[in-house]
DNA sequence: TCTGGGGTCCTAGGACCC
DNA sequence: TCTGGGGTCCTAGGACCC
């Protein structure tokens, strides 16, 4: 039996945490530099604002219907998320932490008579310690424990549901639409439905093989996961990520190759932070550049350059191979709205491999490792190297953001009396 | 004026090996 | 005229997730 735990509008959640005032009013988070909604409260929900539209479409609604918009502030959700995923762990030791706002929980080897009750009790607590309205779904596969979650959210005052025999798994499915099933996307929704699959219930009615040939073994499994029979096991330790990378958009299109250098320069050493918080080297790196392509009016370019590195996780080789890379790319004619720099090839730090003219990495890892200690005791970024430049040239738009309330003292909450 | 960011897995086809 | 059989590795593209 699993669980399927997930915080209602997390992000519209943790604002209001912080904000009381703002219980029942209608809230929304915006992505980054303020571009579209990325989570909406139930009220701005029920108001149909839609997931990704961008801000400016809706700049009226907001307006007539005293929407709160936020910034989204990553550092104040990601602290959140942990307190939560803390919270979780008192209830079973096999917590799978799946996303930010998500867990699945392995409760295998329990007694399930009450579990039930344990979800309701789960949900109780997490609102009293964090402040956040959770979900609870169970059922035997991660995929309908996400269908039992579902149905917690929309149906059930309590915020639980348990879907536990064959009955209540047909039940389940019949009155789930096919473009809500985990791992079921628009492209293959929209295939199925043109076949008269419009339930997840129907899905199941299909044959392998037909499934098979049109949406491979993933579909396959998707089938048996819906029917009752595991296929997905539980990931207790993250994997190492295969790859990393970090991008931005510019507020502004620019041409500018001092600025786009320095923003590659930055965006090279945040992928080698990442690189060594995971203890990784990387093989490869490729910078990409591209133009707005929502600008009609001038031609779109768009490109990328990979350069072979030699196991590197320092900040030093990926901004030097960086700069190499966008020189080869860039194109004065244009003005750029985005870059990003992404690493991948990735292995084991410890299992790197040595080249035998190679004098200057043990130098680079020594000076990385102060780097990060000193940025990690003292704030971050209080240290980085001088081909980032200052930074706040290219900084996001965040106009709304709330304090960083958890994570930074300067930023802590005030209570006026 | 204004449109995000970061990942994974699977398959087919090409290049290569014996 | 007639042209084997079996395998691996890599990459691009498409689908999916949050």
């Amino acid at each position: 039996m699993y669980a399927l735990v997930d915080g209602n509008n997390f992000y519209a959640s943790c604002e209001r945490v912080f904000n009381p005032g703002l219980q029942h009013k209608p809230v929304v988070v915006l992505s980054n530099n303020d571009g579209i909604i990325i989570a909406r409260s139930n009220e701005a929900k029920a108001l149909g604002i839609k997931m990704g539209t961008p801000a400016f479409k809706i700049k009226d609604l907001v307006n007539q219907n005293q929407v709160v918009a936020f910034s989204s502030n990553y550092a104040l959700y990601g602290d959140m998320s942990q307190r939560m995923m803390q919270i979780f762990h008192d209830f079973t030791p096999a917590v799978e932490v799946y996303s930010i706002d998500e867990a699945f929980l392995d409760f295998n080897g329990f007694d399930l008579s009450h579990i039930r009750a344990t979800g309701v009790k789960l949900r109780q607590k997490v609102r009293k310690y964090i402040g956040i309205p959770v979900s609870v779904g169970f059922a035997p596969t991660k995929t309908l424990a996400k269908i039992a979650n579902r149905i917690a959210k929309k149906h059930m005052s309590d915020g639980v549901a348990l879907i536990d025999t064959p009955e209540k798994i047909k039940k389940a499915l019949q009155m789930t639409a096919i473009e809500d099933v985990w791992g079921i996307g628009r492209q293959h929704s929209r295939f199925l439905q043109q076949h008269k699959v419009k339930t997840a219930w129907d899905f199941t009615q299909l044959s392998d093989s037909f499934i098979r040939k049109k949406m491979s073994v993933t579909g396959l499994r998707t089938k048996a996961e819906l029917l009752g029979t595991a296929c997905i096991p539980l990931e207790l330790i993250p994997p190492p990520r295969k790859a990393i990378r970090t991008a931005r958009s510019f507020v502004k299109s620019t041409a500018d190759y001092e600025f786009i250098n320095e923003a590659v320069a930055r965006f090279a050493a945040a992928c080698g932070e990442k690189l060594r918080q995971q203890q990784s080297a990387a093989n490869l790196l490729t910078v990409f550049l591209r133009t707005d392509k929502f600008d009609k009016k001038n031609s779109y370019y768009a490109n990328s350059f990979t350069v072979q590195l030699s196991n590197t996780s320092s900040g030093i080789d990926l901004v030097k191979a960086a700069k190499k890379a966008l020189k080869i790319i860039y194109k004065k004619d244009f003005t750029y709205k985005k870059a990003g720099v992404l690493v991948s090839g990735l292995v084991p730090e410890k299992n790197r491999q040595l080249s035998l003219f190679d004098t200057h990495y043990s130098k680079h890892r020594q000076v990385m490792k102060i780097m990060d200690q000193i940025n990690k005791t003292n704030g971050y970024h209080v240290l980085k190297l001088a081909a980032e430049g200052q930074a706040s040239a290219w900084h996001l738009k965040q106009k709304y953001r709330s304090k960083r309330y958890t994570t930074r003292w300067q930023e802590l909450i005030e209570i006026k009396v």
